[in-house]
DNA sequence: TCTCTTTCAGAGAACGTTCACAATTATTAT
DNA sequence: ATAATAATTGTGAACGTTCTCTGAAAGAGA
């Protein structure tokens, strides 16, 4: 109330001054040293109080060498699903959360090594990388980071990397035994853009499920992940070869692109066609007809990387390991036999 | 190549030693001074080139009191659709970004504070405060944020505060009088939360102009952003009162999750009873049928957020004001006049 | 040649903390 | 009472920069 607005805020030193005690004092009671007598840790919690004193972050981090601050390096911070996530663990555990997105121009890996340097500046005490790319390589990235723990998010780059991960094989291979296990014979796919880990996965699985199975793989298109890409995807496929009863799609986003031109083409879904799509984005519980779609726990995925990176902050010698989390297939109304009646009611 | 990977980053020291130069000098040359010699310079580079060195930011911040980042302090991080524009503009500026998602318990003003504090802790250069919260006072925020410049977004505190946001009333304005000029007469309304500024404004002006024209406002139902809030809350109002022929809600989550349960009883869209929501999601062109929503233009809205903040940096005297940006409406295919057939081809 | 400027380089302090000691005081055992 | 020990407090240095000076060298004008 009348307190003065301090030009600058206290230091160690003024709060020092104030309860009459030196500063290492006042440095043991911000710490929680046990060896402080509690006649003197009263004085110095009032100079505190009375200076509303908190403790210079940069200073501290300067002579310790911790920051106390996670960094996030994302390729898209748009769709960064599990940031709340990391938000949240980093947060727990008293880190901050620092973001950048990374940019590409031509040379991709002199990109990340300028951008991991200027990362490394701040000295972050941990790095969480969520590049789901199939381009970079494990080496680069041992390379490149050289100095601070970091876990690799949803991609799996080689067996000398931490990584957290959900196994896209797993969530393919249930889409399409399930649109299989219908009775589909006549496949059509909407790949993602290639040089995502994930959808190079989930394109290469389902192409060998399908001819492991004798099942016909009518067509496919690629698209970027995006609900106009799923749009166009599905309107060049109907175009070119509409004998196809199954539609999976590399994500839920272009597969709702992908309802949209075929009802547009006059089309029922799932009587004519049944559509699948993978994440579980919160629209496919929603839209119409709601969507058969494999979920992926962003929430723990995130999660998992934090406890990762945390083990590895105690612990830096621990052999590298993954830890690999399971998706789910979430069944509904986009999906059914080939030639069934809508199925409202299922 | 033949580099060893040294255990710690290489200081200014490190490179004045090899240069043959003082450190200062070495300062200097990253600092881009104009006196040094060119001879010098190149030694210089040469050195730091060698060692791979980085000026060390936390160092750096200590005696400059800067920290080139700009803090973003939000109630929601996973709903936080300007991100992407906040981080491009603090990155174009060589600054960083720091996130923080505000959590509260009982308390909020407390909570505030003490999140506050913890943020000025790290020294930010700059604050951009995300709470669209109808319950902070713009003098609460001005005492807790004493030495850091901040810009408010997306709530409008008082003339005090510098703050960028979208006028709420225009483009409730927009969607209420589009379902009246279709000749609609009797609405309905899903309010979003009320301790949020925006669903706050948009229940208020939805209503008064309502009123103004004469129009029924048959019900209203509140949710809470979500869309199984809204797929409840349309069953209510269609239970209780089935008689109206428009539906606004207060954004498109809750919009999708009504037109689902509007569909569910059987009513058709927008035959019998025309649906706008908020916000233009990216689903909303995809949805069935295609929703007419009002669109915020977020990636404006950071932009704007972070230019603000940045003249604030550089001219910290300038008077506060704040900057207004208008939404617009997008008509798509779920309105029409009431009891008109359903409008595919409009 | 001598002074006066200008250009360049270096030395010392400072930023606000923590760390490794040393110094003091209190407590206990003999 | 007295040494031995434990508990508490203080001092000086360090972290890696930038800032403010001061000093040296070089160039210009007399």
């Amino acid at each position: 109330m009348s307190e003065k607005p301090l030009p600058s805020p206290a230091t160690l030193h003024d709060v020092a001054r104030l309860a009459g005690v030196s500063y290492q004092t006042v440095s043991r009671v911000i710490n929680h040293s046990p060896n402080v007598s509690s006649e003197t840790l009263e004085k110095v919690n009032q100079a505190i109080a009375a200076l509303n004193y908190r403790p210079n972050r940069v200073a501290r981090s300067l002579v310790t060498g911790k920051s106390n601050a996670i960094h996030v390096l994302a390729l898209d911070v748009y769709h960064l699903r599990m940031l709340p996530a990391m938000h949240e663990g980093a947060h727990q555990n008293g880190y901050q959360l620092r973001l950048t997105g990374f940019r590409s121009s031509d040379d991709t890996l002199r990109d990340l090594a300028a951008c991991l340097q200027e990362i490394a500046t701040s000295r972050p005490d941990g790095l969480l990388i969520v590049l789901p790319w199939a381009l970079t390589t494990e080496q680069d990235l041992i390379d490149l980071v050289r100095n601070i723990p970091f876990v690799v998010v949803g991609n799996r780059l080689g067996y000398g990397t931490n990584a957290v991960l959900i196994d896209q094989r797993e969530g393919t291979r249930m889409a399409i035994e399930h649109l299989l296990s219908l009775g589909h014979r006549k496949f059509a796919l909407i790949d993602g853009p290639q040089q995502y880990y994930d959808a190079q996965i989930r394109s290469e699985t389902a192409r060998k499920i399908l001819a492991a199975q004798q099942a016909e793989l009518v067509a496919s298109e690629q698209g970027n992940f995006s609900m106009p890409s799923g749009y166009e995807a599905a309107q060049r496929l109907l175009d070119q070869a509409p004998a196809f009863t199954a539609l999976f799609c590399a994500n839920d986003e272009m597969a709702l692109g992908a309802m949209r031109a075929i009802k547009d083409k006059g089309l029922r879904i799932p009587h004519d066609i049944s559509v699948v799509g993978f994440d579980d984005l919160s629209f496919t519980a929603y839209c119409d007809p709601p969507m058969t779609t494999v979920r992926q726990d962003f929430y723990a995925l995130g999660m998992h990387a934090l406890q990762h990176l945390f083990s590895l902050l105690k612990a830096p010698n621990t052999a590298p390991h993954q830890r690999l989390l399971y998706p789910e297939l979430i069944v509904r109304s986009s999906t059914a036999a080939p030639g069934a009646r809508s199925a409202r009611g299922e």
